[in-house]
RNA sequence: GCGUCCGUGGCUCAGCUGGAUAGAGCAUCUGAUUGCGGUUCAGAAGGUCGCAGGUUCGAAUCCUGCCGGACGUACCA
């Protein structure tokens, strides 16, 4: 149930009453507590369309508003304001409604689209570093939401696994014979020694170029060996995922080198069409309103990334039926998503009822505002960087309590892990962000702890009861506790426009809000003291219940747990 | 040079499909609470929303110019 859906739809049908001809409906929430919930401001521009005092329109709306209960009170404010005060008691019979159901009262699309969300997409040939965090995270963060609200969403990990780079690994890796499992342990380092090779020794050098033609002709033995070389890098990865809590899996995988024997119909198929032009050499797509065309095939005759991105969206739509398709990427490549999705329209490979979106994002930052790196400069790997954020959650959480080492070691983790996704969510993705370890393992402000620590506080509250909440009516009486139910209803409207704009950070704001609400209610509202009388106690149980799982249920989708106790 | 994005209290960020006195958190200061987990709650102070114009009844939000920053600018991905 989204509530700004169904005000816009009373006013509407009051504008439909009173013969105005509105066009788009808007309703938003109330700027201020004294306008009341939410509020409509479409009075004013529509008197300037029919020429007439804004205050009239506004009371003439208010007045063919039909019979309902939602709305306790209505007022027009200022110019013409219209200010809508929701009624207690519906908010109430929501809450109790959507309270224990699984899915918190929010509803699934009833036409399923297919959705591709392609993200993490690591390349092979290295270890994954801090440039791979943001994509995995929101990108895990966005299909787990579109797949919540209905929609059928394929995962897809655009991993790099061709290139001329590869020669160089398979035949180092060749090379180095029975002994190369201990060497894949460090990518990084095997990567920089096969360099090293290459640099140094020519005839090396010669066979990695060799081992290029060959893997590209498929040679069996070459690819025998770079197939073991990709399941390595992958197996990697994989570790990451895993202590990440992403949802990848092999399943997800597919490679660049799944496209390669597309590319040859691409061009063949660009160039049937009439789109193809030859352009120094190169064989190019020409973008209106583009100054540089996009390559398709290199003037030595080889296949670049946008070849392979056009051969990907043509089987994503072809093939996987996709009718959006989400590309979590980095914001410096917003110029090459641009000319990949425009040549993708004028091919036909994307029809216009199929979405293509660039979900950019900004720069990982070190404290200083500089680009993020080890001490000595080098690029951070991920792995070590997840290590630091359990250890570090690790040594702020055992001054607390005392716990066993085991479950000391699984709470860090959860709050470690937990504390590097919400604060990369938890920022609109479009800036560059700050990785700073201490407001991030913060307990204070929006931080995934604080969400954290409410959940467990609200659980603490049932062991202590004795027992879970059971259904009962809610009573919302007290402004904190009307408060805190009408945030609770949010929910939908919230992970709708989330899905919608593919921004994750309103869901975070959302939570954040919520969890003060809740501080704040409870502060006021206390629930287990003995003077409460029963109904009341009830009734908040209730809301204490919904906010927990509210919590439980929204930190999931951004794929962040939560503990019983912290 | 051209293009894209970004400039909001000391710091980190919301708000940007134009709406009422620009919101949080951190840090700072004050108070409540002998605590249903006070790591909470209440309050204070702190802002020419980069600058200058323009459009509008109304601009942080839209338009133009300028300043500052990041990124991108054809055969890497």
């Amino acid at each position: 149930m989204q509530i700004k859906t169904e005000l816009e739809r009373l006013i509407r049908q009051a504008c439909e009453n009173s013969g105005i001809d509105a066009g788009e409906i808007r309703v938003a929430e109330a700027t201020k507590a004294e306008f009341g919930d939410y509020q409509f401001n479409g009075a004013m521009p529509l008197a300037k369309k029919l020429g007439q005092n804004p205050r009239q329109i506004a009371t003439r709306i208010v007045e063919a508003l039909p019979e309902n209960e939602i709305l306790e009170r209505v007022e027009i404010a200022g110019p013409g304001f219209v200010n809508l005060h929701l009624s207690p008691g519906w908010i109430a019979r929501q809450v109790e409604a959507c309270a224990f159901d699984p899915r918190l009262g929010v509803g699934t699309r009833s036409e399923p689209r297919r959705v591709v969300v392609d993200y993490s997409s690591p390349n092979m040939a290295k270890e994954m570093h801090v440039g791979h965090l943001r994509s995995t995270i929101i990108g895990d963060a966005l299909a787990n939401l579109l797949g919540f609200l209905g929609d059928e969403v394929i995962r897809q990990n655009h991993i790099g696994d061709w290139g001329t780079q590869f020669g160089m690994l398979i035949a180092y890796l060749e090379e180095l014979g029975e002994g190369a499992e201990g060497s894949l342990q460090d990518l990084e380092e095997f990567y920089k020694a096969a360099k090293k090779r290459f640099d140094e020794d020519e005839a090396f050098a010669h066979k990695a170029r060799e081992y290029v033609v060959k893997l590209q002709g498929g040679d069996v033995r070459c690819l025998h060996l770079w197939q073991d070389f990709i399941d390595k890098s992958l197996g990697h990865c994989e570790e990451v995922y895993s202590k990440l809590h992403v949802r990848l899996t092999r399943e997800d995988v597919r490679a660049e080198s799944s496209y390669n024997d597309d590319l040859p119909a691409i061009v063949a198929d660009l160039e049937a069409k009439g789109l193809l032009q030859t352009s120094e050499g190169a064989k190019v797509v020409f973008v209106p309103g583009e100054e540089t065309p996009l390559i398709i095939q290199k003037s030595d005759g080889g296949y670049l990334y946008a070849t392979t991105d056009l051969a990907a969206i043509r089987f994503r739509v072809s093939q996987l039926g996709a009718k959006r398709i989400s590309y979590v990427v980095d914001a410096r490549q917003a110029g090459h998503f641009r000319q990949v999705f425009a040549v993708a329209r004028m091919a036909g490979y994307a029809p216009e009822d199929v979405r293509l979106e660039h979900v950019s994002f900004g720069m990982m930052l070190d404290k200083n505002g500089r680009p993020f790196k080890t001490r000595e400069g080098g690029t951070v790997k991920l792995i070590e960087l997840l290590e630091e954020a359990t250890r570090r959650a690790r040594k702020a959480i055992t001054q607390k309590e005392a716990y066993g080492p085991e479950e000391l070691e699984k709470i860090a983790e959860i709050v470690g892990i937990g504390a590097v996704k919400y604060a990369d969510l938890s920022i609109n993705r479009e800036s560059n962000y700050i990785f700073d370890w201490d407001r991030m393992l913060s307990l204070e402000g929006n931080t995934s702890l604080y969400q954290q620590y409410a959940y467990a506080r609200i659980r603490s509250i049932f062991r202590k009861h004795g027992s879970e909440a059971e259904p009962a009516p809610v009573i919302l009486e007290e402004e904190p506790e009307r408060r805190l139910g009408l945030k609770l209803l949010q929910l939908e409207e919230v992970l709708q426009a989330a899905a919608q704009d593919a921004m994750p950070h309103y869901i975070t704001s959302y939570l954040y809000d919520l969890a003060t609400l809740f501080m704040k209610f409870y502060e006021r509202c206390p629930i287990l003291r003995s003077d409460v009388p029963e109904e009341r106690r009830r009734s908040r149980l209730v809301l204490a219940h919904a906010t927990a799982a509210t919590l439980r249920l929204a930190l999931e989708i951004l794929g962040i747990k939560v503990l019983e106790r912290l």
